[in-house]
RNA sequence: CGGGGUGUGGCUCAGCUUGGUAGAGCGCUGCGUUCGGGUCGCAGAGGUCGGAGGUUCGAAUCCUCUCACCCCGACCA
């Protein structure tokens, strides 16, 4: 497949994204308040075969599902003086109910720290109830002055993991536990390489000691932040006197940590992988695993062709996919070809008079390579031990899609050693993951973000980042020594 | 909040400069035809041209005001 049939076009990333996305099969903008979503269907499955999986780890991790109030009293956001000076500038407020002014206004939450705290502090009285760990999914809302569909919607749906702890230790080893199940989630399921790492100060989440974040490439090369997971320290126990007994008998302030992934993720599956033919959707998450097109021109040959059909997708079906058997008549086949393509279907099968005679199917996965005249590939399958063979052909287009973006991301990390070459990948908007030196100072980092609008995504695990990034050096901006390479880039 | 742009059938848009009472493609409905990469034909439904005011014999078109949305930037997951 040629590259600029898998490239958005990105001069014009808005309009790639509303064909492919907003007009096609996963959402719209709603227009009722201004970002919000609709989420179709067909996109609300992948949400939920996201939903689905996740909600598995966080079980097997110990974590229980719970539900918090909607709305949070204004006075418990100012609790945490941080939390209030990052979250204020972008709560929607409710003043009004019941008819009258309310004496104490509520904010919809932004994000649900402050009354879990709440909640925590009436729940947590001994050693013996630590740790306590809960999940809620939620929407949430944030009044953002900038939307853009999935990556950042006034409201959207995710996950809130909150713990408290009897050590800081132990927090600490929740905060990089639940980032490792998001890359585990991002590899395995999405299909998407992600960098594990901590953020800067300016970058972390107001009201956290550290923040770490999984960060992902796109296709124009511009970063998206995926998941966080904070330690919180005792921040916001003390902020609502969330305390417990020790074995001591001596009082002490829980540690505290929280963690997120949201319907982003379904922006960040459509960044990586789709393009201008429409979704591309790895087979762990596709709604629809399969999609049969019978091809007849004649009666006698429609009732043997569906009879096939019909065997074959049962056959699939009890293997556990999806299969949707395409039987319509006011179609034709090529029109039926564009429509599932678009809806990111990842394996189509067309079966006419001539598979019943050699006892073959055809079969073409959605990213395929071109024959000589500019036309998808497709490969002849036995009609023998089809679910065996679809089965496999699925595994591979699952790891063929991780693969692809893992090289894409190796593509598209360079090094970067002068402050010239720095400011020329970010001009025009352009942009990569760039490795450079960092003097370690805000003000630095600020300079660099309003010249070139890159900023520091993380500072590295070092299992996730080449060696060299961990080697000592000189600031790109300043010539002040560095420690070690951080990664820049635009982001979402 | 700054800078740009756009509002015309469900969708994408043309028409506006040079006023004469609204069009195309797609989609939708019906009938026939076709069916291995977006069939073709015929018939049909669907629009107070974002809103208000003004100029004029006459306004989608000119003028004033206003509203909404989109893009770029500032804020941010």
């Amino acid at each position: 497949m040629a590259e600029q049939r898998i490239t958005p076009r990105s001069e014009d990333y808005a309009q790639w994204y509303q064909d492919v996305i907003a007009g096609g099969e996963l959402a719209e903008a709603a227009g009722v308040v201004k970002g919000c979503m609709v989420i179709r269907p067909h996109g609300f499955a992948i949400w939920e075969k996201i939903q689905a999986d996740l909600d598995r780890r966080f079980k097997e991790t110990g974590h229980k599902n719970a539900a918090f109030p909607l709305l949070i009293p204004m006075s418990f956001i100012q609790k945490e003086a941080e939390h209030v000076e990052g979250f204020a500038p972008e709560l929607a407020v409710v003043t009004h109910a019941g008819g009258k002014k309310l004496e104490e206004e509520y904010v919809i939450r932004p994000t649900s720290e402050t009354i879990i705290g709440h909640f925590f502090a009436k729940w947590i009285d001994s050693w013996r109830d630590l740790p306590l760990l809960i999940n809620q999914w939620a929407n949430v809302m944030r009044w953002e002055l900038r939307t853009r569909l999935f990556l950042r919607t006034g409201e959207f749906y995710w996950q809130e993991g909150h713990t408290a702890h009897a050590t800081h230790e132990e927090a600490k080893e929740e905060v990089t536990r639940m980032l490792d199940v998001y890359r585990a989630f991002c590899h395995e399921v999405l299909a998407m390489p992600v960098v594990r790492g901590t953020k800067t100060p300016n970058e972390r989440f107001a009201g956290a000691l550290e923040t770490f974040t999984i960060e992902a490439l796109m296709q124009d090369q511009r970063a998206l932040q995926s998941g966080t997971s904070h330690d919180l320290g005792q921040n916001f126990g003390k902020a609502f006197d969330v305390q417990f007994q020790n074995k001591e008998g001596e009082r002490e302030y829980v540690w505290q940590t929280s963690w997120g992934v949201s319907t982003r993720l379904v922006g960040a599956l459509i960044m990586t992988h789709s393009d201008d033919d429409g979704l591309v959707c790895p087979p762990l998450l596709a709604p629809i695993h399969v999609v049969i097109v019978p091809i007849w021109k004649q009666d006698e040959e429609k009732v043997r062709v569906l009879e096939k059909a019909r065997e074959i997708a049962a056959e699939l079906r009890s293997d556990g996919l999806t299969v949707e058997l395409d039987d319509r008549e006011e179609l034709r086949p090529g029109a039926k070809y564009f429509e599932w393509e678009r809806k990111g279907v990842p394996l189509r099968l067309e079966l006419g008079p001539r598979d019943l005679e050699a006892g073959t199917v055809m079969s073409k996965l959605r990213v395929s390579e071109l024959d000589e005249r500019g036309r998808a590939k497709k490969a002849v399958l036995p009609m023998e031990d089809i679910g065996v063979t679809v089965g496999k052909l699925l595994d591979e287009f699952q790891a063929f899609l991780f693969a692809r973006a893992q090289a894409r991301l190796e593509e598209h990390t360079v090094f970067v050693d002068t402050w010239d070459d720095f400011k020329a990948i970010f001009a025009d908007g352009g942009s990569k993951f760039v490795y450079a030196h960092w003097d370690g100072t805000g003000e630095t980092e600020l300079a660099i973000k309003a010249e070139t609008k890159a900023t520091i995504r993380c500072l590295p695990y070092r299992e996730d980042a080449p060696a060299r990034v961990f080697e000592p050096g000189v600031c790109v901006k300043t010539g002040a020594p560095s420690p070690q390479r951080v990664l820049f880039s635009r982001n979402y």
